[in-house]
DNA sequence: GTAAAATCATAACATATGTTATACAAAAGA
DNA sequence: TCTTTTGTATAACATATGTTATGATTTTAC
């Protein structure tokens, strides 16, 4: 009864993400979209009602991404926070665009920071109780002190001005978490 | 023997400024700009060879207007850092365009975020200087810690996620630098 | 095989932007 | 006053972008 789809939204969106890793939310426009994937730029929106939801829709996978970044995330570590905070400084350096559109827009879709990291897994949630197991008598400040810490860390590597092996944002992020609590 | 100008650089420049604090250098287009100044968009292209020459100026001044921010924000502490720290995050939180454009851009026109703080006056280099006289072993690793976090909180206060009164900034940058010597 | 319906490409419309061509306006020397 | 020179406005050109109108193509029910 009617023509079969050729440009499947699966397409479509793996373009736009594709696109929003290596250039930006900015370059994901209609037109460099229907390159990446190969059509006209009709297909996008028959699929989308516009780019605004497409840019909704990038930022919800964008989230999952990153949740799944941390999730593979593992280093021999115990000290509550390096782990999260080793994982999101390294996403920030691998992953700069995507980084930006999630952690520096001011519009996030009404998302927090904090919802964003937490996901479904309560990843801070996690780390804030074990901090408490190990004794600390404030974990939640712990984490706020050492959030800002870590975000500084993630900025200054997005603008090259942070930069440093594994094992030494290791051992920074312990000294620091010794330091803080 | 010539027509009189009556749109000057000045008038140009101060008008592109004002849209760069309020809208950011994304707004900051020939024909916006030509709106604020009250003119059309060739006197811009005299004074100026190109959009991309306006931004550049536009860059400079921002960082003096910066150091200017710094130069007159004085706050009763001893802490080395603090003032400085306080007076970075103030001004993320007062010129958020301004704080975008300065150090967040991944291109600032060959300056390294350490540079436009430290100015001419060797902002930076004073504060260094403090931490060792007041008996720090290793100022600049100091400094470059408590620049992390000071940098984490400005950034943080961009997105609305850090917003404390004064006084609380000072005494967590306080307890930051204690934490970490 | 034809008609209906959905998919898609082409091309257009509308707006935004950098930049430039053209012509008008004004100042000053002749 | 006229001419020259320079500043300015108008309007254009070129490109980029979101979005939509049109029509061609393809699939399937009949």
């Amino acid at each position: 009864m009617a023509r079969k789809e050729t440009i499947t939204k699966e397409v479509i969106f793996q373009a736009a993400f594709t696109i929003l890793q290596e250039e930006g939310i900015d370059q994901v426009t209609a037109r460099k979209l229907a390159a990446k994937a190969s059509c006209s730029t009709q297909p996008i929106f028959r699929v989308y009602k516009n780019m605004e939801e497409l840019t909704e829709e990038l930022f919800e996978k964008a989230c999952v991404f990153f949740q799944d970044y941390y999730a593979e995330f593992r280093r021999q570590t115990v000290t509550p926070f390096v782990n999260l905070g080793q994982a999101y400084i390294q996403f920030a350096g691998e992953h700069k665009k995507l980084f930006e559109f999630i952690f520096l827009s001011p519009d996030r879709f009404g998302k927090s920071m904090y919802d964003i990291i937490n996901g479904t897994e309560g990843y801070i949630s996690r780390e804030i109780q074990a901090a408490r197991s190990q004794g600390s008598k404030n974990p939640s400040d712990l984490f706020t002190k050492m959030w800002i810490f870590i975000h500084g860390a993630a900025c200054m590597t997005l603008t090259g001005e942070y930069d440093l092996p594994e094992s030494e944002t290791m051992q920074l992020l312990k000294n620091c978490y010794h330091s803080f609590r």
